[in-house]
DNA sequence: AGTTCCATACTACCATACAAGTGTGGTAGT
DNA sequence: ACTACCACACTTGTATGGTAGTATGGAACT
């Protein structure tokens, strides 16, 4: 029996999928990159069809455009899907943290703040990779405690956008405490049911993921998808 | 030259999926429905390729699913998901209209207030399925002229889920009255620039659309994912 | 020198053949 | 009658060849 569970093995197209999404979010395969089915097959060792179909799931994520005979590539950072992904999180994420201050199990709770220990000993090591990963862990595990999960699913389709974004920004600058003490907070108003505090908390803390967005653009114009 | 535009032929994968989601959403092909990349490449005159690739995507969209080696099925409906579906709706639609209530443009408004009078013809002459999609117009439309129209994708997709109850409940229940005097009263708020209203509007309007859902799947047990 | 045209080397799209796993119904054995 | 087993008719996954459209560089012509 090949192990039963939600991934009976993982076909050749997932692997391929799962090993560009991550060279193109990392920004290994920086904005503007041109891919081919046929040089990704040969690479990956598989035929085109695996890549040809995970070139078209890239492309429904928005994070490859595939023009008929002509190519694909990886699709520039669009300024405009990425303030638009930063309102939808503010907008869900105040309201489910204000879900969190009426209920929430206690288990997921003490989840959250090992969550912020690990963050605590990633600053000291100064490991911004697994910093970002915890954030992301930290959001996910609000949505989970309020069964929303569905609903974080969707923000991640947009977010990856942001997520581009906000690696770059990464590159330029470490003041990544302010980070910690947000989400510190956030767990304290939880905890309180401090449902007002909660969501000017989480409020803030989104805002400031696109503070210098338009230095980024400066910065990186040929990453970015150029106003119409 | 073939028509330079955002269609520059639409590929036979594209006509697939179009015909197979409207089949689906209107529930000509009810959940639970198998289908097969044969029957269908037969069907639509084309081969496995294309139909495989359609399939692959309405899998992403959460429409089909795709057991390997077993087949592909027409998703069952996800009590939960319908609900974050319409929380996603509320929280996001109540910030849109909010933003309205600040700044719209004329334009828009007045699209708004065409549509609502097609929606008047559309009561008088019964016209459910029409009256369908003007509801869904007007929402875009909100969306539009905020300037949300990607967040408003993104809820379309979530929103299929919540479509497919919707349209079951029009089968059983043809009180599309409130429907209307709810779109006139938000956009009397919007004109007004009552954002408080505007919001309360929205907030009970979203809840209308699950008001007797637990009825729904009491009655159609098989169309329904049941409970863990 | 500048312009037009065409061969060529790409691209993604589609058709088709084969591989591998799954469910089912019939059959042989008990 | 019942059970175990196996062949077979499905399913989707992968590989590959051919088609048509596109971009590009060089040759021929003005």
């Amino acid at each position: 029996m090949p192990f039963i569970g939600q991934t009976p093995t993982p076909s050749a197209r997932d692997l391929v999928y799962a090993k560009l999404r991550e060279k193109i979010l990392s920004l290994e395969l920086p904005p503007g990159t041109a891919l081919s089915e046929k040089e990704s097959s040969l690479r990956f060792n598989v035929s085109r069809t695996p890549v040809r179909e995970s070139f078209l799931r890239l492309a429904q994520e928005g994070l490859v455009q595939v023009l008929p005979q002509r190519g694909t590539f990886v699709s520039l950072i669009d300024p405009e899907l990425v303030e638009e992904a930063r309102f939808m999180r503010e907008h869900l994420e105040k309201a489910v943290i204000r879900l969190a201050c009426e209920k929430f199990p206690e288990e997921k709770l003490a989840e959250l703040e090992a969550n912020l220990r690990e963050q605590r000993a990633c600053i000291e090591r100064e490991d911004h990779r697994r910093l970002f990963e915890l954030d992301e862990g930290f959001h996910r595990t609000l949505f989970e405690g309020c069964g929303k999960l569905n609903t974080w699913s969707v923000i991640q389709q947009m977010n990856v956008h942001l997520n581009r974004s906000r690696l770059l920004r990464l590159v330029t600058d470490h003041r990544w405490d302010h980070l910690y003490e947000h989400h510190e907070r956030m767990t304290a108003a939880i905890r309180g049911r401090d449902a007002d505090a909660a969501e000017r908390l989480m409020k803030e803390h989104l805002h400031l993921s696109v503070e210098d967005q338009p230095l980024l653009q400066e910065k990186f114009p040929h990453y970015f998808k150029q106003g119409e």
